[in-house]
DNA sequence: TTAGGGTTAG
């Protein structure tokens, strides 16, 4: 960097733009030049922008804390709202429901003008957190801020289906058009989604009847995508194609979306050509396949024990800029394991970073319950280990097999260690001590068998 | 980025 270039207000806003690594991006922002400044350095409002929604993104919140702290003190400009709910959101995402909150009652002292859109912002934060009673609480609470709106009552209809009542969540039609809010196209997608979720379709073909005859407001490839969905789950391929003729008539565009529920729904009723033949129709008539249609192809190899194809899939996909993401490899790690190639799962499994994709809490559970099937009780304990330091959780039922071979099998020194790394997840227990005793005693060298005990104790302590 | 669909498995 030229040092007699100083670092100007307009162009850290290109640099941070620019700075990919959140760290690197805050450091420029703390220290935009090296030398001691004359003045103190002046931010823009995008500036803030840019770094609070990257450190945001990062779930960096307490370096995002104390920007904000500094944007509060700033006079020259004032934030916006649209800002606030990026911050909220980020909150959610990261299942800090409460800090999101008290946000949102800080947004006064930032000087910004609360509406209803960061009100619906935080509603949808205890939607993420599916804590239905906050969101019915905040609710109740909007008329101090302003007039819900036709996204707020959305929320509300997402909140019920999510929670089951499908019945609450048709009446806030009624609600809202009482109050003189029109629905739209959204209240009855998240209507229809609910209804075919569970397998409600009767209503949810006579909700998309309804919604055009009633209330002027046409079916969009959203809607027909959970329709299709519905359909397929119920068997009825036949209805599918109908429906997707009918998008065609009603020139509603076949997007990745419909594409990849009909090619998924044809194949798991066993149907794999026709759907590789939809796949090979979707490419012809120019609807580029995104990832989740390219998982679904994968999918559809593994489970036919092609992983040749399944890989090269793989690198079409970064050929193509469509990355694989975690579930790209989970299909693939699930099936592999299915085959017993339980070292070419691990490899893949270990190529995951250096590929860019971060194994989840899906991708441990199928390492671990592979290596258990597979009786590999060492590659068990060390996933396990791995998993446990990262947060994640394996399912209760693994672990109680695991063990449980692990007593079978009188394996006492792998058993310690398995208990030691439970401990540290803080998931050993009663069932998992019963188990440990009852193989203590009924080792017939006693005397050893009360050492292990002791030692699970002394190792617990 | 105020709200919605489709893929793993559970």
């Amino acid at each position: 960097m030229n040092p007699a270039r100083p670092i100007t207000t307009f162009r850290l806003g290109s640099l941070l733009r620019l700075q990919k690594d959140p760290k690197l991006a805050l450091q420029l922002f703390k220290n935009p030049n090296p030398e001691p400044p004359l003045k103190p350095f002046r931010y823009s409002l995008l500036s803030y922008d840019l770094i609070i929604t990257k450190l945001g993104r990062a779930k960096m919140f307490n370096e995002m804390q104390e920007i904000l702290s500094q944007l509060k003190e700033e006079t020259l400009f004032t934030p916006k709202e649209a800002l606030f709910c990026d911050i909220i959101n980020f909150y959610g995402r990261a299942h800090l429901p409460e800090i999101a909150l008290k946000l949102f009652d800080e947004m006064p002292s930032f000087r910004v003008q609360r509406t209803v859109k960061s009100y619906n912002s935080l509603l949808n934060v205890f939607l993420m957190c599916k804590d239905f009673d906050k969101m019915r609480e905040l609710f109740v609470g909007i008329e101090k801020l302003g007039k819900a709106d036709a996204c707020t009552y959305n929320l509300l209809i997402r909140g019920f289906c999510a929670s089951g009542r499908l019945d609450d969540a048709f009446k806030v039609i009624g609600e809202m058009t009482n109050r003189g809010v029109s629905p739209n196209v959204i209240t009855f997608g998240n209507l229809i989604y609910g209804f075919c979720l569970h397998s409600r379709l009767k209503e949810a073909f006579k909700l998309k009847t309804d919604m055009v005859k009633i209330y002027r407001v046409y079916p969009n490839a959203y809607i027909y995508a959970s329709l299709i969905k519905g359909v397929c789950k119920n068997g009825d391929l036949s209805l599918a194609y109908r429906l997707k003729e009918e998008m065609i008539r009603n020139k509603i565009e076949l997007d990745s979306a419909i594409y990849s529920t009909l090619i998924s729904g044809l194949f798991k009723v066993g149907r794999k050509e026709e759907a590789l033949g939809v796949w090979e129709d979707m490419k012809v008539r120019g609807c580029k396949p995104d990832t989740v249609t390219y998982n679904v192809i994968i999918n559809l190899f593994c489970k036919d024990k092609d992983f040749e194809a399944a890989y090269r899939l793989l690198d079409e996909m970064v050929e193509k800029g469509c990355e694989p993401d975690v579930i790209s490899y989970n299909v693939i790690l699930r099936e592999l394991f299915k085959e017993g190639k339980r070292d070419e799962a691990n490899d893949l499994f270990e190529d995951m970073p250096r590929r860019g994709c971060a194994p989840d809490v899906v991708s441990y559970r199928i390492l671990f319950d592979g290596f258990c099937n597979g009786m590999q009780f060492k590659e068990a304990a060390f996933i396990l280990d791995e998993m446990i330091f990262k947060g994640f959780v394996p399912c209760s039922a693994s672990i109680c097999k695991f063990v449980n071979s692990l007593c079978e099998g009188k394996n006492a020194d792998l058993l310690r260690l398995a208990f030691n790394t439970l401990e540290k997840g803080k998931l050993v227990t009663v069932d998992l001590w019963t188990m440990a005793v009852a193989m203590a005693y009924k080792d017939d060298k006693l005397s050893s068998s009360f050492n292990l005990v002791d030692s699970l104790i002394d190792d617990m302590n």
